[in-house]
DNA sequence: AAATGTTACGAAAACGTTTTAGAAAAATTA
DNA sequence: TAATTTTTCTAAAACGTTTTCGTAACATTT
């Protein structure tokens, strides 16, 4: 089955490559009765340019490359499918990388989207990442780059991020009004953007309601893994600290928070309470099910999507432009766990 | 920062394009010498030649295409992240398409692919799927075509599926052993060859050991979804249908299965044993954790692009192939569901 | 010395588009 | 009628490769 292709449309009509090409394009030197006809045959045989021959000759390649740290979280694969998506809408197709939380790979898969020509790269970066140079060479490349969730402030480009900082202000903000005062805060690396704006927002809602910070309620759990926050929350409970309610850095070291204050017979949300962000597909399915801050996931793909058309758009016109810092609002969704 | 080409490379050292073009690419009719001080250029600034412009030429684009239909089950995120590796080990890049569990959708993706010109497809079918002429579409475009996991046996491809008949009744034999005999099976609807497979397997293990099959033993659950799967098992409570296990057909609906019984006081796995497919990374979240059957996503990811490999040959060859079948080994995880 | 074989290279076509520059034809104006 | 403008179209170059075929240069055999 031989692909068809404007030499064989500009035959049937008896007009020239160019006039096909042309009225496929929508150039307005083709008259109407013309463009007419081939568009009606067009349009009948579905037929559409070459895209290898298209993107040879005019340098775009209609992709974009997104780079994420982790397949297994689900917070991560539904942005992914909302990028893939709305970019599928505008007519870009998706080459998604996974850095699996690895430096090395992430800086792999970004030489790899580099190579492949695409427009832009959107990407989560992975914890691991302290240095920014293969972020650079993106920009280097003409390469429109946008961060989201993780990202790096070092490296300037528009990010899209979860409202951070107000999110987890609201939170504890939730918790001191629920009653709490002795509020534990299980949280990630100090590389990691998104832990320190949620200990911000932690710190600033103590502060707002006059409970003075104790660092012996601070944990970190570098690796936010389900078994990691079990060990934090018994080291915790080992020492004899007191606390009524844990603001986990996000549903997965919720659940082992969860997992470890049942396994000590403590009640949640009587004795603790527990919250955690981001609203994995799963917290509803435990028992306690999981009070969360819901990320619109849906969002961060538009939103990103958006962004790239307009600096796009700003690029070709060669106009100077700032970068986006779009915020994700959050919204609480309450279940049995506070 | 204009990208370097072949002329560039030839102008160099002072020879033909057509001599750079071959040393890279390996041939034997360039002098040794040459072809060292070339190759060492290359290497030395990491040249690769324009992608688009040899695929262009020669008809391959080095990238294969992923349909699968949902991005929130882990299991296929786990295929899919290792389907992308060990393509890109090989050198190739792949584009993910989600059909979200819509036949319209995934008829799309596959008309996108096309248009991508793929040199392969691997997919996942949904589980609305009951017409197939988008991957008949596939094979006539000379595209590689694998289905794994939820496939058809209607259109002629090569395979790569969980060992559902012997994993199901495995699960079965064991639930036996472990002393029940009024198993019931949470399946899936008619048309998915998985839920058609686990039932036969079911069934078979229940024949070997003499126990009569009873069909109000056997609940539908069409969207096996989680909440589907509470409303299937109350039905039976309700019903005050017997039964002391629930094989359920996948993690997801096991999880429902264990939220009903709970709810009902009923105690897992003294009263009701409970256990699920596919081994999903919040299985052991729950309380109590799911006891589960492991699928090795791994293996999948590397048999799917062995099989394309090799099918690739073969078809460069000329040579008539058949398609493989391969089954992926499973493996019982225990925990505290049974 | 002639014939033959081998090695190392290059010219040029081809892949299927897009786009510029020009020109023929038609329409308008002087 | 001649000059000018407008409309509609095409030729041809270009994008950066790959690959076939030809051939010069050299080596080997008769």
């Amino acid at each position: 089955m031989k692909a068809i292709k404007l030499k064989d449309i500009a035959e049937k009509f008896n007009v020239s490559v160019s006039t096909v090409s042309k009225a496929i394009a929508g150039y307005s030197d083709i008259k109407r009765e013309t463009k007419g006809k081939i568009l009606e045959y067009v349009k009948k045989i579905k037929f559409q340019p070459n895209s290898i021959a298209s993107s040879l000759k005019t340098k775009k390649t209609k992709t974009i490359g997104v780079v994420i740290p982790d397949m297994q979280n689900l917070f991560f694969t539904k942005i992914l499918n909302s990028i893939v998506n709305n970019a599928q809408r505008e007519g870009y197709r998706s080459i998604l990388m996974c850095s699996n939380e690895s430096f090395e790979n992430e800086s792999d898969c970004i030489d790899e989207l580099i190579k492949n020509n695409v427009e832009a790269v959107f990407i989560a970066l992975s914890d691991r990442t302290v240095e920014y140079s293969h972020l650079q060479r993106v920009k280097d490349s003409g390469i429109i780059l946008i961060q989201f969730d993780k990202i790096s402030k070092i490296i300037q480009s528009s990010t899209v991020t979860t409202n951070n900082i107000e999110s987890a202000y609201e939170l504890t903000e939730r918790l001191i009004k629920f009653g709490r005062r002795k509020i534990a805060h299980l949280r990630g690396g100090y590389i990691s953007q998104v832990s320190i704006d949620r200990f911000i927002g932690y710190q600033k809602a103590l502060e707002k309601y006059n409970i003075m910070y104790d660092k012996n309620l601070v944990m970190i759990s570098e690796s936010r893994s389900f078994d990691e926050a079990i060990l934090k929350i018994q080291e915790m409970i080992d020492k004899k600290i007191d606390f009524d309610a844990v603001l986990a850095i996000d549903d997965k070291t919720a659940m082992g928070t969860i997992k470890c204050l049942t396994d000590n017979k403590i009640k949640i949300p009587e004795q603790v309470a527990v919250v955690g962000f981001s609203n994995a597909a799963y917290s509803k399915y435990l028992s306690p099910s999981l009070s969360s801050m819901d990320q619109s996931t849906e969002l961060f793909g538009s939103e990103i999507i958006r962004i790239f058309l307009e600096e796009k758009k700003n690029k070709n016109l060669s106009l100077d432009y700032s970068f986006s810092e779009v915020k994700i609002p959050t919204h609480f969704v309450k279940r049995e766990s506070f």
